[in-house]
DNA sequence: CCTATGATCGAACACTTGTTCGAAGAGCCT
DNA sequence: AGGCTCTTCGAACAAGTGTTCGATCATAGG
């Protein structure tokens, strides 16, 4: 793990932007003021300018980098791993690793995505957009190869990414299992779902094209 | 459907809540500004303030409302049905047409949940308790049936969960499946995975106990 | 030791926020 | 029409917001 030589202003913005982070997951990117990023930082309110220059940059920078480091490490991960099942196993592994290791941040990026707006929303989500469409390849090589028939990939790309990202809702470390089991039970399902799907079990799914429900056209009965 | 007589108040609260919805789904609950509110409703300022005693009441009644009716019908819809895994399918097809039918008030309901708080979040988290237990023991009762192994409930619990609520980050009813059709694949996905966790393919899925990745403690290299 | 540069700070500004209050309007029964 | 309750409104307030600016502090290099 090759660390860069660290200046000491990289350190104190290290430190600025995992604090943040922390008091941005507790109480939310739009909740929190300055003055509190100040208090958690234990630096002046106008100090903090001096590392960003405004606070929309401050969210950014968290999210640029977080969202950086888990391409990176799963670009070196997946490297030279050609089975595309292996490479899907990594990259969740490699994902729900980093969802546990750094909930704050993590919790930042996937639920103050849109708290961003402007060229420094694009920047992130073109990062977003590379990291999706790494999945949906992968997926739909997978697909092909197996013969996997009737599953709409793009729909079970973002079940993966829903049940792998909603984590930062429930999941609590002190409680649940731990990383490796998490993304073993997580990378379990989602495959045995997505391979499977044509009816795993003796009494086959009804596909359901027909829907059992009345037709609700709103919960408001406008 | 029984329409309840809805009195003049009754109906203006309705449109106000609905349209309220609909503001913050899209800029956020944090950064709607009930001047924003008093425009897009058309009502003065002040007179919202005849509808409910704060921004967070505001809040509230569109949560409540809007998972009481969830609630509500889908106790409805499996009033009389046993079997287990046909309840499962029903949840789902009700729950994802909610979310499709009213993905504004939904997108609040999942993102906006953290936005509100003593009594009120108390309130709204009680019926979500009700209704995340309903899901957990059926799976449960599924996982008995079947002989399900290595599963742990609660995790195949969030992780649907994390599936069907995440659409709101990604379903755009103009481009993907419709609501039967997105049911349909969410609900063979997950079924498969869950049911077939136990290996559905030939070629066995590692349970991957042990980590393919390098120790990542945090991020940010302290 | 002194100076130039990198960091930090207190105080203030301009603006937006949620909420209140008393008065005025609308609708309906007799 | 009169009177009563339900509904709506304009104007204002107090508090909190993100950000700026000029001045200070620290520190390392000559």
């Amino acid at each position: 793990m090759p660390s860069e030589p660290q200046s000491r202003y990289d350190q104190k913005l290290l430190h600025v932007l995992k604090t943040s982070a922390a008091v941005f997951a507790s109480k939310g990117y739009h909740s929190t003021s300055m003055r509190d990023i100040s208090r958690a930082t234990k630096m002046s309110l106008s100090g903090l300018y001096y590392y960003f220059k405004s606070k929309e940059e401050l969210l950014f920078l968290i999210q640029d980098y977080c969202f950086g480091t888990v391409i990176g490490d799963c670009r070196n991960l997946l490297a030279g791993v050609e089975d595309p099942i292996s490479r899907l196993k990594l990259l969740i592994e490699n994902h729900l690793n980093y969802f546990v290791n750094n909930m704050n941040e993590m919790k930042v990026l996937s639920h103050e995505a849109n708290s961003i707006s402007g060229d420094l929303f694009r920047k992130v989500n073109s990062k977003k957009r590379q990291y999706v469409d790494l999945v949906m390849n992968l997926l739909g090589e997978i697909a092909n190869d197996r013969k996997v028939e009737g599953v709409d990939v793009r729909v079970a790309t973002f079940a993966l990414f829903g049940m792998m990202n909603w984590s930062y809702n429930w999941y609590n470390p002190r409680k649940d299992l731990d990383v490796a089991e998490l993304s073993s039970q997580m990378t379990r399902l989602f495959l045995a779902g997505f391979l499977g799907s044509k009816t795993p079990d003796a009494e086959p799914l009804e596909t359901g094209r027909e829907s059992h429900l009345e037709r609700t056209v709103s919960i408001w009965q406008h």
